[in-house]
DNA sequence: CTAACTAATGCGCATAACGGATATATGTCA
DNA sequence: TGACATATATCCGTTATGCGCATTAGTTAG
């Protein structure tokens, strides 16, 4: 039998199969802490608790086209870094049926995070508490961001949380060797404000002309010959992000 | 409406889905070189071809369930770690219907890889030939094991070329800062065979006293106070995994 | 019994990375 | 013009790393 009239006979039904899914982790900062984009859900399962942007993969898609998707369609943003995370599939994560998500995490500056909240009243900002320090691991909470940021953490739905600390976890362990780091700010941008992205992400504050070595000796930082404006004090260099060619 | 009626209604067979599959990277080492364990596909699609032993998800076990599941019964094996490695969602990746995998990355020391050889006689040893140094990436090939290992680089079906890009690039991520390298060791073991299998995945040669000394100083080491045998010089201190509190 | 041999182990030095404090430069604003 | 705040540059002590070399402890040959 040829591999084309086996192909033929071929049930691609014969066995039931949990659905797939994509969860978008939009990451940005707020007030020197890392936040993320959730949105409350209104419909049962989990109504009203807050969930990470998602849908369903459909059969013609890819899983980065899936996930490009939501990003359009959930948060009305296009041509954004999304990058997998990891596959979640316990048993009971969704209470309607078994689903398997995989989850994306991509990185929002700070002009694509309120473009997103401005063009998708549904959306909100939370900043993501992490108790933990270095690459420790464990739960993390998303406190409201808008008004005061008291108390009460947002109840998360499904596994949400789960995927969420893995964000940050994963995001610290690249922040050091990748180019993650750029992702979160303008294009141009300061020294101080690549030290500040930093110090959000780790938690921690760093030594400063240790962090500017490390830096400019990376060989990734371009002067721009410019500097910033509006301070009342000596205006920065502004940088560009340049890969190493 | 309630949560609990709602789910009662909730169709979970509304939309087709992809079906979802785990393959498994079961990696060793042969002749200080990375080595894969693959299986020669007898059926349509892609028969010849050699595979990474893989299978579906069910829908009452978890991904990782799924995968120790295709290790006990494609690999012969138990109480191996598995690690998820990343999804593969191509829409063209697999001819008989849209399936999505996900990978699973275990390392596997000689004695588990014996087993797996000696137990399941469709199992063959392929050695891996990585062609970039470093964290490049690219793609690899793979050679038969057994024999002179001349020329003539194996068939991978399906996409499977490309998992093992991906273990081996991820593996070499994680060698130096985590304690992947002795998944592939057996319990007791000398400062040469740990650097042999650092120069094996690394593809590189180490230098042996800063290697020793950075072993060492890690405190990941509990020397067993024995030393190996059957040498013809001066034998070496048998050491030991020991995690740090 | 002794010497040759081999690889493990230990030592020392030059160099590079790094944390951290301090000094200098360069803008704004009163 | 000078006070001020922050960017930028310099310096130093500590620690990690690369690497050659001496020493040690086994086996094997004579």
């Amino acid at each position: 039998m040829s591999e084309a009239k086996f192909l033929s006979g071929y049930d691609p039904d014969a066995y039931d199969r949990p659905a797939l899914a994509v969860d978008l982790v939009l990451l940005g900062l707020h007030d020197g802490r890392p936040s993320v984009l959730l949105l409350q859900r209104a419909e049962h399962p989990h109504a009203g608790r807050w969930a990470l942007p998602g849908g369903f993969v459909a059969l013609d898609e890819t899983l980065d086209a899936a996930a490009e998707r939501v990003l359009r369609d959930k948060a009305g943003l296009a041509g954004i870094q999304c990058e997998q995370l990891y596959t979640f599939g316990a048993l009971d994560r969704d209470p309607r049926m078994r689903i398997v998500s995989v989850a994306y995490l991509a990185l929002l500056p700070e002009r694509a995070f309120g473009e997103a909240l401005d063009g998708m009243p549904k959306l909100s900002r939370a900043v993501i508490d992490v108790p933990w320090t270095g690459e420790a691991g464990g739960p993390v909470a998303v406190l409201p961001a808008d008004g005061r940021m008291r108390g009460e953490p947002l109840a998360l739905a499904f596994d949400h949380a789960e995927i969420l600390a893995l964000a940050i976890l994963r995001l610290r362990g690249k922040l050091d060797y990748s180019d993650v780091g750029f992702a979160l700010l303008p294009e141009h941008f300061t020294l101080r404000q690549l030290q500040d992205v930093h110090e959000a992400i780790l938690g921690t504050p760093l030594n400063k002309p240790a962090f500017r070595r490390r830096m400019l000796d990376r060989g990734w930082l371009a002067p721009t010959g410019s500097r910033e404006a509006g301070t009342s004090f000596r205006p920065a260099e502004l940088y560009r992000f340049q890969k190493p060619s």
